[in-house]
DNA sequence: GCTGTTTATCGTCAGGCAGACGACTATGAT
DNA sequence: ATCATAGTCGTCTGCCTGACGATAAACAGC
């Protein structure tokens, strides 16, 4: 058999999808773009595009990313944040009706930013919008009826799910809320990522102790903060650890 | 824009390689097949092939592990094991060059099956064998000179190691390592399966206490064996979890 | 200035779990 | 019978977490 029989395969269309989280006002928020077209046309969807021709899969992921929200993604191996988002690649999707039109296999990919001012507009002017993602996941059972009652279109409220449970189990284990914030960041602020993400309430003296105690995650700039008003607090910045271990506990139920 | 244009996306050809694990002999080994043409004609390479136009990347993923092993997939809501092997999606390649012929986009799959007798050889009667992990990725250090010094094809050493360091994270936290295991097995072997796996040596007492103690992860059969020597041993099958909670602890360095 | 509110931070205590390791059991091999 | 091999049950200690008391440092309003 020759596998690259170049008349034997049938050919594909290759898109990255994103699934953008950010934390807005104590709620995980994703960034949807509505369709200005025919299928799914005035639907929500998550931002994507096609894979260019001499492009590689994190690059296309990347540059949609810089497109649709001004982001520039971290390189993994860099420092800590300069003003960037965490980027990786999530899953792929590809059942062949996933698209009514033709063979599509998507790679989904995952970032993780900072609360961000607003969404820029597409290059092509499609408007774009912050959403809680539990209104982006759980509609039609609310009864709710604006512009959002409609579910996202193709399967990307699959994608957007999955995006959503690789974040709430990787902030377990490593270091990555620290994307959620901005380069400097109080112990509080931090812990309303975490509550955001997973729609809990912690302790604040436990979460305290745990990030504090756990050497590399955080590091102290010298700084001091009341914009969360109350008594002033230490501003940290992301430490070099990445991986959080023992991780942090997720509270059951 | 119009992202679905048919004529503005560039074609791309879709294949599933497959990373698959076993624990043979105390050594976690993978499958792999040695190419007859070129590129790479002689090397050896992950078992993978196109995706059909009709067919789900799960689907074909399926398919290629029959052709390759004749173990069926476990459906991932279905009950225990049968006969069949774990499959889940790995990750995606796309390094424009990573094919030196033609754009192709891989969907990486990860099997983690128990011993198996001998891989059978494909239908295109490519040879096939299983071969320690190590020996595949560390290549041309050891000054071996048998035929597998040569690295894997295409950037399958990657995809190799990431599905490894993969099934080496999963197995601490979820119930995998049965799926290297028989049907019915005892303490001791899935233990060995985690020492293989993990490259550590593991107390029997603190492992047997674990393992019997999580609620859901092993249901005892009844019967015993002495198959390993020694005292006999109770059989266990998998238990209905899937989640480890508390995760079992890999040793440091 | 005083008081109440808010947030941050430090401490204490009990329970759970893991690592280290002793002890005993039940087989087969010699 | 003795030994080697595995399996299984316990004990002890230290670390970590969850629950929660107490103090500190800001601001708002009177």
């Amino acid at each position: 058999m020759s596998p690259y029989d170049p008349s034997a395969f049938p050919p594909f269309a290759v898109t990255v999808d994103l699934v953008v989280l950010t934390v807005r006002s104590h709620a995980l928020c994703a960034l949807a773009v509505r369709r200005g077209e025919p299928p799914f046309q005035g639907r929500w969807a998550l931002p994507g595009g096609f894979v260019r021709d001499d492009e590689d899969l994190s690059s296309a992921a990347a540059r949609e990313l810089v497109e649709e929200t001004g982001l520039r993604a971290h390189d993994p191996d860099a420092p800590a944040q300069a003003n960037g988002a965490h980027l990786e690649q999530l899953a792929t999707y590809g059942d062949p009706k996933r698209d009514p039109r033709m063979r599509v296999v998507s790679v989904a990919h995952l970032a993780l930013a900072p609360d961000l001012p607003a969404p820029r507009a597409g290059g092509d002017a499609r408007s774009a919008r912050w959403a809680p993602v539990e209104a982006l996941l759980h509609q039609g059972g609310y009864g709710r009826e604006d512009e959002q009652a409609a579910p996202l279109a193709f399967d990307h409220a699959q994608i957007l799910a999955d995006g959503v449970e690789r974040a709430r189990s990787k902030i377990e284990y490593s270091s990555l809320a620290t994307a959620f914030c901005p380069p400097e960041f109080t112990v509080g602020e931090l812990r309303r990522v975490y509550e955001a993400v997973w729609g809990v309430v912690l302790d604040p003296r436990n979460f305290h102790r745990k990030v504090t105690g756990t050497p590399g995650f955080l590091v102290p700039t010298g700084g001091t903060t009341t914009r969360q008003g109350g008594r002033p607090a230490q501003l940290f910045r992301a430490g070099g650890a990445t991986l959080l271990n023992p991780p942090m506990l997720r509270p059951e139920v």
